[in-house]
DNA sequence: ATTCGTGCAAATAGTTTGCAGCAGA
DNA sequence: TCTGCTGCAAACTATTTGCACGAAT
């Protein structure tokens, strides 16, 4: 993770506490096992590693989390939801490999040229198509080691 | 779209042919809505554009479309799958403009300096993960007119 | 004829929600 | 103590599938 575990915390705590939320253990558990796994993780996943942690509390918890802008939704190739800590916390702004066999997603972080050469296609596209364009999503498509 | 009309469901006939498949009406009718729509299209969009047509039957027959070749999945920011005609009958290479109020999305081409550096992006982050990267999507993310 | 395709209805599966009790500040 | 949070179970919804009939070659 970009910053060191307790500063993170306490980051979190106060984002959440600015709009009348607890930093509860469900909360920290996910938050925790996020930045564990560092990459994309299912609700499945998540649930797994924290035992008696409810599916539906999960989902929950995710949805606040994102609206505080503590984690985002990844969507993959295949029918699951998954969740990351925002760039805040995670480091640097990335892009995902994602298998189109298994469905698993890696961070990757782009050559700043590509980064330059997107925001320029932002600008020419958002006049073409009448869009005000907030960001973007890259991915990668591919197999991953396992499933070559 | 990229070819007459007939060439296209000459071509998508013959396509369906060598897996032993038939280009039936219902098949054909998606062909010909993907083809006006000009863009991603929900099933819930093509069914109400051919009355008649089951959504099982649209699910099966763009399933069958997109193992052929002929279609492919794209998935926006809501909860619908979409599809769209692939690369081959819908002009060229092209990436996404989505709408996050909405889910709309749109095509979109990119400068041919961005492919440039999307094709090293990918060399490069292969070998990091140990991925063999085969394609690669671009989604830029905004609102779109009627939302802002 | 024989194989493939279709509509209908029922089954799946990821996600969301109602509710009654528990926890955090 | 007063909201907010949690688990459980039930509800929801996009998608898939079983089945019997219709269509194509």
């Amino acid at each position: 993770m970009g910053v060191n575990a307790e500063a993170m915390h306490a980051a979190v705590a106060a984002m959440l506490a600015g709009r009348g939320q607890h930093y509860t253990s469900a909360r920290r558990a996910l938050v925790e096992s996020l930045a564990r796994f560092g990459r994309p993780a299912t609700i499945g996943e998540l649930t797994a590693a924290t035992p008696g942690l409810a599916t539906s509390t999960a989902y929950r918890n995710l949805t606040v989390l994102a609206g505080a802008g503590v984690v985002a939704r990844v969507s993959g190739s295949d029918e699951f939801g998954r969740f990351e800590l925002s760039q805040e916390f995670s480091g640097t702004h990335h892009h995902h490999v994602v298998c189109a066999d298994c469905g698993l997603v890696l961070d990757a972080e782009a050559p700043e040229r590509l980064e330059a050469a997107l925001e320029d296609a932002a600008k020419v596209l958002a006049e073409e198509n009448g869009f005000a364009i907030t960001g973007h999503r890259l991915e990668l498509v591919g197999r991953c080691g396992s499933c070559q």
